[in-house]
DNA sequence: TTGTAAGCGTTATCAA
DNA sequence: TTGATAACGCTTACAA
């Protein structure tokens, strides 16, 4: 049924390797013959068989993306930067996701990825990630987006400076009671929370601020969780008169929490998170925007040159840089507050 | 390098026919024997080579999604439901962005699908698309997701009965003047802007209020489209006292111009949107709720099903309920406001 | 520059 | 239930 590389071969009067040589922009072609061929091809309306071009050829033209999560910001976000780079190459990008190492439900990815890709690329997985740990030892040219591990490519921000920059902008406020909403109990280095929780502590310890445990709660990186953490925070004696909030979302939650105890951010408590989300401009908060699109655009360039030399470079981590936007969910510190 | 099925086949002392039957757990294999070659699998830590299986049966195993967008809301959900069914199905997910019909930058879907996937699901393209004429031309498998089109499969809800819902609410509520911000100028029928376009005339015309096109504008489904649709609405002589947006999205946008009037969502102006977008909940704005992750992971599962039965079936298209959640955005109307 | 032909690793048909 | 073996459609030495 399917037109096969042979019929081209014979409309074109040459050899099936001339075919395939003429098709894929080989260089030993007559230019003559390459035009020939393309002709026949065309009129015939052939398309090559992926399967059997990667069964001959041991290449399988396709790269995998490997995320936690498809529905949230950052990682649709990353996504399509990534697709768009790909897409612009050629190859095809094979969707995974992987749950929670608990839930047992899903495959793990691994064995998914042998013999089936060229690369992979891994968005924000935790670095002791069981998982994650078994794609690396794949030995496939990888990069990570989000994390950085030794030895492996990756694409980053300075979350360390983030956060110290989110601080440093509340201090300069004048703030000096800052609360803290964390994403999830910072485990391992070069992990946005553990990252994070780290800028913010340099920067309070070096304006010699005290941090105060019980103005920090953890928000799991949702709205929901960072409403439920503003809560906690809200409910403490001394309230904090600014809140780092270690991502936009959960900075959004916060928003929430403060307007059901008729707080207003900026004017009652200031607000600033990560991230530079979609709804950030719209509700007015103050955030170190880090260029999420780019990361997933810059990790796939940088993927697609492994793919093509021919030896394994040493592995690079590109830091991209952050910026602040000050919105009106961070103000200075009304004089007297907080002596 | 890689251990083909000969090599499991001469560890388990069978023939490479045998092996690929007990592996694919085929019918006629003697307990005994698969047991053999499942363990001798296991020991070599055999990966079956995907292009040499796909070329020798036919069958890719993976289907494409089609989508416009990736970092939307409406589109990242669809996809994580899709995503879901087809890891549990083993079945590889490849994603495609389509461009606009315009932009000629992106290599058309159509002629990377072809012998490459055994199925496709599109995601919300105007029916009159070329390029997903060029994919329906293609005769594979397809389901479409939030749109519909004569003999192709599909997942949508009701658009006309969800926007009816919404602008009787406002009606329920007392309104009379009431504005609408809808996507895009709508062109075919059985696409959202269409069709919600549709029930709100339907509602409005039953109700014998007039619809005044002063009060409508265009705000492209996204938050600065529909902040922008809304300032050009707050600017009429005389402004509604509710309005209708055909998405969450442009609800948040049409909230903003709102506040840099002074007018407060339910309070001045009544606003209703459809989507139930995470957000929603956190601006407590009204909204009609589509089961959006729900709508992927049926088309998902239809597609499956198409995929796995002999014959090609009559094409059926599932409608899916929505329903209304009622927030502070939406509030009767006060007594004497419109007469 | 072009052609010949041997793989690539499965699946599927047909016999046994 | 199992085994031989011919596809599947392309790539790539190697030869010409």
């Amino acid at each position: 049924m399917g037109i096969t590389i042979r019929d081209v071969a014979q409309a074109a009067g040459v050899s099936t390797a001339t075919v395939s040589r003429a098709l894929r922009g080989l260089a030993n072609v007559d230019a003559t013959t390459r035009a020939r061929v393309e002709r026949a091809a065309a009129e015939l309306d052939y398309v090559i068989s992926p399967s059997a071009s990667r069964l001959a050829s041991g290449r399988t033209g396709s790269v995998a993306v490997i995320t936690p999560h498809i529905a949230r910001w950052f990682f649709s976000t990353v996504l399509s930067g990534v697709e768009s780079t790909l897409q612009g190459a050629g190859i095809d990008l094979l969707l995974m996701t992987v749950s929670a190492p608990d839930a047992q439900h899903r495959l793990a990815p691994a064995p998914r990825l042998r013999r089936r890709v060229d690369g992979v690329l891994v968005i924000a997985m935790p670095p002791e990630d069981q998982q994650l740990a078994e794609v690396i030892k794949l030995d496939l040219p990888t990069s990570l987006i989000g994390v950085s591990i030794d030895d492996v490519p990756s694409v980053t921000i300075d979350d360390v400076y983030a956060a110290r920059m989110a601080t440093q902008h509340l201090i300069n406020l004048g703030h000096q009671r800052i609360g803290l909403i964390a994403g999830s109990a910072s485990r391992a280095r070069f992990t946005a929370e553990f990252d994070r929780h780290r800028g913010f502590v340099d920067a309070m310890t070096e304006a010699n601020l005290p941090i105060d445990s019980s103005l920090e709660s953890l928000g799991y990186f949702t709205s929901t969780g960072g409403e439920q953490a503003m809560t906690a925070i809200l409910a403490q004696r001394e309230r904090p008169t600014a809140v780092f909030c270690m991502s936009d979302e959960m900075a959004f939650g916060a928003m929430r929490a403060m307007r059901s105890h008729g707080l207003q951010p900026g004017r009652d408590i200031s607000l600033i998170g990560v991230d530079g989300h979609d709804m950030s401009e719209l509700l007015e908060l103050t955030t170190v925007e880090q260029p999420v699109h780019d990361m997933g655009r810059i990790a796939a360039e940088a993927l697609l040159v492994q793919l093509n030399s021919e030896f394994r470079m040493h592995a690079d981590s590109i830091v991209l840089p952050t910026r602040l936007v000050v919105r009106a969910s961070t103000a200075p510190l009304p004089r007297g507050a907080n002596s």
